[in-house]
DNA sequence: GAAACCAGTTTTTTT
DNA sequence: AACTGGTTTC
């Protein structure tokens, strides 16, 4: 492969610093590894920082530039190549033991648990808000403003993701200003937004912010507020009292900063002393840690920065960025019109005012002290844009996306952007929009059609060459139970509530019933068919003898049976529930259960909580081999397929209407905000009428969902067809300009067995994603990968033998780990069980392998799962302790991950 | 014809 | 809460 002149042009010019415009399917990796390997001519690999956005890519990264370069492969392995969030974790442990101190903070940074959990998050959080309430009666105010606890935390974890970051008694460097807003910039936009509209024969309509403005007519505003009238005047008044400008900002925020800082503060002290930081938290440490300890500046800087997918980062990344840099030398890899992690505190304002921004935070670090090696940035902006992937009737329609107005009254500009140039070699085919009154039982009689009817190039089309992409998870699990109805081989990837699903709701029964708890027997006799009012009556008058024979046989049975896996299964197999679903509750209950030496009551707490959270699991249904992909639009991003159906563009669905409601909110422009106000008198709520106006100036929250459908469209090689319902078609559908089709039928239902394999196949590109392991251990992986809690159980199984010298290694995963065996030295022994107990409890388990040489004892656990990081760490603090005193040695703890 | 008003509907994504 | 899509008022 041969990069063009734009991609020779970044390659070539590893001086400097660089702003590119990579827009999709441009070859944007492959770009930057060769860049990298171009660096390595002249730099060492530890000069060079890579970030990227996930895991999965920086390993991608690494592999294609061990491949390309003439180092040895360990060395690019061991090589700064990761994900911001790595990054900062390495950097605290080796730097950030003082850090807590700088703001205040007595704790230390050591043996720190980075938080991945929400749920864990969530009840720690609650703890400490709770004492914090009680301790500080002072702000009883906003107690009653904030309902929901958890408002406040995603407040605090926004704010640790700009930069603001509070002090024993203020705020760390400039957040105070960013918590005050920006004037100037209120200014200009309420300016415009009050402009009155044009309307017929050169008449003047209302502004679009007396428009928006309108529903504060029922708002319950305290008895000195100025009415609707007031702000926007008599009928027929077309603008907003231009005095309201001023009149809405300037509002006395003291105290609310205040109680942000202290909560804040608190909270993040809390935190260090419970040995846990959450992504935010820790960022943000990382960055004061950079920012006032010399010594860790010296050491962690580089010659050369890349950061990829730059459009998905915040300010926090952006300021760690310089603070790490050697030299102005800095290139930055993304595409604005990607940007579609903002829930995630991304800001695609990065992007967009790059050097701006850049420059503003140079000189912010830099007052009172040299802290960036330079003091200014010059960016030269290099654009990709031929696009070897979709052909021009895609990126045309993709354009469209910024085009598409939310609602009824939005108006939109389009943007500024570099259009795509299709280079793909492709014919052109289908770009269309289908509209039908069965959307979902449309979309599979299509797919049906096109399986038997298209081709590509002379080929015959595969299932697996077809994605159908939503904005919504539900859209998808619903087609995918229809296609399993009419046999279409499909399979949802990505995330699903896993406790919210009948399966989990059996097991969660059963183990409540198991402790002689009314509320599963309720679900459990519901199950067996009775109504609620028959069950309840049963359990109202505790008459046990009416509950059915086999029911309470079969808990017996239960009680019976011995391991938390093996009761699991024998509930679900009650019930017929063999599936992937049903796989992975297994794993995830076994796994949580021992390794954090839970209670049985803890663990039904474990569900709970997972179910009222709606914690999304990823259920791995890939192994079919031959069937459509449903993904969510996120899962889909970096992703490409030669047929993409945009499915479910309906109101209310995509765009989102999403309700961004917050009682205190932040934002850039107008900084820290509270939408109620607390009246002591009447001890009742009110809206705050200032805010009630300044958020309506703010965000313009339909961009983001353009961009979506942007990187929804974009997805596409040669088929694209996006689809809506009859009656529900949202905005953006209506807007879409594309050749419609209208028509209606029913998929036909097809056998199983009778999937077409005999096609041929459609050599698909390589995806940018999930390409963790090689294609060699793939096919291994897929023989082995029947079930997951199967390949773990032959794993751990393999092991066993092993190391009884009965077996030979007869996979690559297998010959892992038999090479890891033979690296040890001692006396080996596998699946060594203990008892040990400690303070009230004893503890009982099982290592993988134990390995015991004269003066010490290495405890080594295999793990094929990286979900529970957390928890496996507390599991082999357990076992440390647990041999510790057995062998009274010096006992090491390690995982292997298989 | 624009503005005002009213009643009814729907509510997400995940390193 | 924020929208849609209708009717009523000015």
């Amino acid at each position: 492969m041969n990069p063009n002149r734009e991609q020779k042009k970044l390659i070539e010019n590893t001086e400097g610093s660089f702003l590119v415009d990579a827009g999709a399917g441009t070859g944007k990796t492959f770009t930057v590894t060769e860049r990298y390997v171009e660096i390595l001519e002249k730099a060492e690999p530890k000069d060079i920082f890579l970030a990227t956005f996930t895991r999965n890519a920086a390993e991608e990264m690494s592999e294609r530039i061990a491949e390309k370069s003439s180092y040895k492969t360990s060395k690019i392995y061991n090589a700064p190549i990761s994900t911001f969030h790595g990054y900062c974790q390495g950097l605290l442990e080796r730097h950030g033991f003082d850090t807590p101190k700088k703001l205040g903070i007595k704790a230390e940074i050591e043996n720190i648990e980075t938080l991945e959990s929400q749920i864990r998050e969530r009840q720690y959080f609650d703890s400490f808000y709770e004492n914090f309430r009680s301790e500080r009666p002072e702000y009883f105010e906003y107690y009653h403003l904030i309902q929901d606890s958890s408002d406040l935390l995603s407040l605090l974890k926004s704010l640790a993701s700009r930069g603001v970051i509070p002090e024993k008694d203020g705020w760390f460097l400039k957040s105070e200003e960013y918590l005050d807003g920006d004037f100037d910039t209120y200014r200009e936009i309420f300016r415009e937004l009050n402009k009155p509209q044009e309307g017929r024969n050169g008449n003047k309509n209302q502004s679009i912010l007396r428009q928006r403005i309108y529903t504060i007519k029922y708002k319950e505003l305290p008895e000195d507020a100025p009415s609707y009238s007031d702000i926007a005047g008599d009928r027929g008044c077309k603008q907003v009292r231009k005095d309201f400008m001023k009149k809405a900002f300037k509002q006395d925020r003291e105290k609310l900063k205040e109680f942000i800082r202290d909560i804040y503060f608190e909270y993040l002290e809390y935190s260090l002393e419970n040995s846990y930081l959450n992504f935010g938290f820790m960022m943000a440490l990382a960055f004061v840690t950079l920012y006032s300890n010399e010594e860790a500046r010296n050491h962690e800087s580089f010659n050369y920065l890349m950061i990829d997918e730059f459009q998905d980062t915040n300010e926090i990344q952006l300021k760690i960025s310089l603070l790490l840099a050697d030299r102005p030398n800095i290139c930055v890899v993304g595409d604005w019109k990607q940007s579609i992690y903002s829930f995630q505190y991304a800001d695609v304002d990065n992007i967009r005012n790059f050097e701006g921004r850049m420059n503003e935070n140079i000189a912010e670090l830099n007052t009172g002290g040299q802290r960036v090696s330079f003091d200014s940035l010059e960016v030269e902006k290099i654009g990709l844009k031929k696009n070897y992937r979709s052909t021009q009737k895609i990126l045309d329609a993709a354009e469209q996306s910024f085009e598409l107005r939310g609602n009824n009254y939005e108006r939109i500009e389009k943007p500024d952007l570099v259009s795509l140039e299709s280079e793909a070699s492709h014919e052109e085919v289908d770009v269309r929009k289908l509209m039908c009154e069965e959307e979902k039982e449309n979309i599979l009689r299509r797919i049906q059609e096109i399986i038997g009817n298209y081709s590509i190039e002379g080929e015959k089309i595969d299932y697996s060459d077809i994605a159908v992409i939503s904005r919504t998870r539900s859209f998808g699990l619903g087609l995918q139970d229809l296609a399993d109805e009419y046999g279409v081989p499909a399979a949802y990837e990505g995330g699903i509530e896993l406790f919210n699903t009948s399966e989990a709701k059996i097991v969660l029964a059963w183990l409540r019933a198991l402790r002689e708890s009314r509320k599963g027997w309720a679900v459990i006799l519901e199950r067996s068919g009775y109504s609620l009012t028959q069950a309840e009556r049963i359990l109202d008058e505790e008459k046990e003898e009416e509950i059915p024979e086999n029911l309470l046989g079969f808990r017996e049975k239960l009680k019976d049976i011995e391991g938390l896996e093996s009761q699991l299964r024998s509930i679900l197999d009650r019930y017929g529930l063999e599936n992937p679903v049903a796989e992975k509750i297994i794993e995830v209950l076994t796994d949580v259960y021992r390794s954090s030496f839970m209670t049985r009551g803890e663990l039904i707490r474990f569900i709970e909580d997972n179910i009222e959270e709606s914690e999304i699991y990823e259920v791995d249904t890939s192994r079919q081999r031959d069937c459509v992909k449903i993904q969510t639009i996120h899962g889909a991003k970096g992703l490409e397929y030669p047929v993409v159906f945009v499915a479910d563009v309906n109101k209310g669905r995509f765009p989102s209407r999403n309700g961004n409601y917050r009682p205190v909110m932040f934002d850039d422009v107008i900084g820290l905000r509270q939408r109620k106000v607390f009246d002591p008198e009447s001890s009742y709520v009110f809206d705050n009428w200032r805010t009630e106006i300044l958020s309506r100036c703010v965000g313009s929250k339909y961009d983001e969902e353009r961009r979506l459908m942007y990187v929804a469209m974009t997805r596409a090689e040669k088929y694209l067809f996006v689809s809506a319902e009859k009656g529900r078609e949202s905005r953006f559908f209506e807007d879409l300009e594309l050749e419609e089709e209208n028509i209606s039928g029913e998929p036909e239902k097809q056998d199983k067995t009778g999937e077409r394999r005999d096609e041929l196949k459609v050599e698909r590109p390589e995806s940018t994603r999930k390409r963790l392991v090689s294609t060699a251990e793939r096919t291994d992986l897929d023989e082995a990968f029947t079930d997951n809690t199967d390949y773990g159980r032959k794993i751990h199984e393999f092991m066993k033998d092993y190391v009884k010298n009965q077996r030979r290694p007869e996979s690559q995963v297998e010959r892992k780990i038999s090479e890891k065996i033979d690296s040890l030295s001692g006396e080996i022994r596998a699946e060594v069980e203990f008892t040990y107990p400690k303070d009230e409890v004893v503890h009982t388990g099982r290592t993988d392998l134990v390995v015991e040489t004269e003066d010490k004892v290495r405890v080594i656990d295999l793990k094929t799962s990286e979900n529970f990081r957390e928890a496996h760490k507390k599991q082999l603090k357990i076992y440390r302790e647990a041999f510790e005193s057995i062998t009274g040695k010096k006992v090491e703890t390690e995982i292997f991950h298989v």
